[in-house]
DNA sequence: CGATTATCCTGCACGC
DNA sequence: TGCGTGCAGGATAATC
């Protein structure tokens, strides 16, 4: 369930090698998760960077005739990117493979896996992501300037009936959060998930717009959560799974108070928080 | 119209 | 051991 680290994590381990690389050819198994211009581009096509938004993975591309290109991918739940050298076959569940050489001309293949396939990639023209209607939709990236204490107050006011939980999983208001990094937050900040925005004080806004922003720098720092699926572009694991507080500890004690966490639905989603430490 | 719920999809844990 | 059941959840469609 790669999200705003663990899609941050996956930029990062594939911008080196993919940031200069040529694709030479693209291999399209499952049909469905991968929608092309039907040929509207001459490759190979140019890698010329490494971008993400939200929980969106951005490869800008120019084409064989000089026209910018860009690439799309989310993973939602059990998507994963792989680079590798090209010489194993792809793994099972392999719906697209990129065939390209990289800097020093050495061929790698990047394939694109998902057993479940929620995900999907797409290949637009241009450079603009914003083509795509969800991403024009998306809220402030919440490491970027656009998210503040009064942004995030902003967008609780605008939902005083679904619960504080609903608006952080809403990327129309804050892109790039899901639901490990909603349950840790709400933990850090010291909030009930169920809470309705409406009683959301100010000061709490303002916690948790700093507690938002901690957890996520921390995700990043510890290259992602490896909790179930999740492995960055070359295959490696994260570490942040090691230091949750409520993910994933149903019934375990908390860290800072030693009570058994427990275990709700907020929002159709699987929530654990600290009946002691959230209020 | 905003909020809530169902749907997609497969591997795995679990109980009997 | 084998089989059935439920669960994981992001975005979107359907429904309330």
């Amino acid at each position: 369930m790669p999200e705003l680290p663990e899609v941050e994590t996956i930029r990062q381990s594939l911008s080196e090698r993919l940031g200069s690389a040529r694709i030479t050819r693209i291999e399209q198994r499952f049909p469905g998760v991968f929608s092309d211009l039907s040929g509207g581009y001459a490759l190979p096509l140019t890698v010329e960077g490494l971008r993400r938004r939200g929980k969106y993975l951005l490869i800008d591309l120019c084409d064989d005739r000089g026209s910018p290109l860009i690439l799309i991918l989310h993973f939602r739940m059990t998507g994963k990117c792989l680079l590798t050298d090209g010489g194993a076959e792809p793994a099972a569940h392999t719906h697209v493979s990129l065939f390209a050489e990289d800097r020093d001309g050495a061929q790698c293949r990047l394939d694109y896996n998902d057993v479940r396939r929620f995900g999907r990639i797409w290949l637009f023209s241009g450079r603009d992501e914003t083509v795509h209607p969800t991403i024009r939709a998306l809220g402030p990236e919440p490491l970027s300037d656009q998210f503040t204490a009064d942004s995030l107050w902003q967008s609780i006011r605008r939902h005083p009936q679904p619960s504080v939980k609903a608006i952080l999983l809403n990327q129309a208001e804050i892109a790039g959060i899901g639901n490990i990094y909603a349950d840790e937050a709400l933990f850090l900040a010291g909030i009930r998930p169920s809470r309705r925005g409406r009683s959301i004080r100010k000061y709490e806004a303002v916690r948790l717009h700093q507690a938002i922003r901690d957890v996520l720098l921390l995700g990043i720092g510890h290259r992602g959560t490896s909790f179930r699926d999740y492995v960055d572009g070359l295959g490696r694991q994260g570490s942040f799974q090691q230091v949750l507080n409520v993910y994933g500890r149903s019934g375990a004690p908390c860290r800072v108070c030693g009570t058994p966490l427990q275990t709700a639905t907020v929002a159709g989603r699987t929530t654990r928080s600290c009946p002691v430490c959230q209020k």
